[in-house]
DNA sequence: CAACAGAGCTGGACGATGTCCAATATGTGG
DNA sequence: CCACATATTGGACATCGTCCAGCTCTGTTG
């Protein structure tokens, strides 16, 4: 039921996930699906967390954590944009809260810790991660914005883009944790 | 109409702005309302532009535009938290399209450049910060998010967090906006 | 001042959606 | 072979966005 949900979203859209068309797709009548899930809400949380599962955490003794840090962010990137129409459910969620999101924050925290990213600024350092990311996949995922230039970017650019956000993000976090600048 | 809709947005919430329940607030049939807009989208994008007007912007000549920067989307962040169930509709519409988005984006690139970051890197660096700016809206707008901690921000922790962040990125941004680190 | 054009408004309806209740089919253990 | 739990279904309800055709009121014009 979850693989039928999922495959009805990357072929058809979020706005295609209804429970009656779920319900058609496993031919089945659409209360059927109450008797196995909850809400439709229970069911997509179910869905957000099943997608994170696919996010490639480095091994968590990698030689440099900065390093880590980056491909684990990039790797949920590219994870949340193989589901695109999850991504403003991620948001509206405000992220996801199963087990595979629980690993990833954990995963997090360490390679934040032994970047220098002690615990009162790792814990605003997740958050702050986390926003960047599903944030930077949101506005990738879909049609341009407001910007100043009208120029739309593709997918690359717009991973180059995250990937020099991210970059500035964490040298920032990395380098002064802690105190105030200037 | 619009002052109609944000009223209900405000005290009732996103799921309570249906049509009717904005025509009863004018007391009107709910059809009338299609007289005056065209689509129940087209309200909430009028809507979203003219929340932006309440963004103060600093002056374009103040003397550090880091800081320039920084009260801009500051003032953007407090203006998106007093509209909090808008916030997942700017994230669903990749941020807003009308004149007043467009204005802060041209000031925000005017103080990059002044900032020494010039043209490919200020559009990315503008990108990357209405993405973190929104982004961080609505993780402080409404329920906690899976990080590993099971604390949750009051709402001056996540200014706070949100200025942090804020800080990190503009200081990654300023000081290299272009050349890879390390 | 009267007639008319046009804008604003309305009654009623349509299709879609999430969800529930009561009844039925299905299959398993005794 | 039967009783009982579990899965499934038919049908319905409320709500939502939206549209069509017609009515009403207003302001302008001759």
């Amino acid at each position: 039921m979850l693989a039928a949900a999922r495959d009805l979203l990357t072929h058809r859209g979020l706005q295609a996930l209804t429970m009656r068309a779920l319900a058609e797709r496993l031919d089945v009548a659409p209360n059927t699906l109450y008797s196995h899930v909850a809400n439709k809400t229970a069911l997509i949380d179910d869905l957000l967390d099943e997608v994170l599962a696919e996010v490639q955490a480095p091994t968590p003794d990698i030689e440099d954590p900065t390093v880590g840090l980056h491909q684990l962010m990039a790797s949920a990137y590219d994870v949340l944009l193989v589901h695109p129409d999850l991504v403003p459910v991620y948001l509206a969620r405000q992220g996801a809260r199963g087990p595979h999101a629980q690993r990833l924050g954990d995963i997090t925290i360490a390679l934040l810790r032994r970047a220098g990213v002690v615990e009162p600024a790792a814990a605003e350092a997740l958050r702050v991660l986390i926003i960047y990311t599903i944030g930077s996949a949101a506005f990738a995922s879909r049609p341009p914005l407001a910007t100043g230039t009208e120029h739309r970017l593709n997918p690359d650019e717009s991973a180059a883009n995250f990937a020099n956000g991210l970059r500035w993000l964490l040298a920032g976090i990395v380098q002064d944790p802690t105190q105030v600048r200037r």
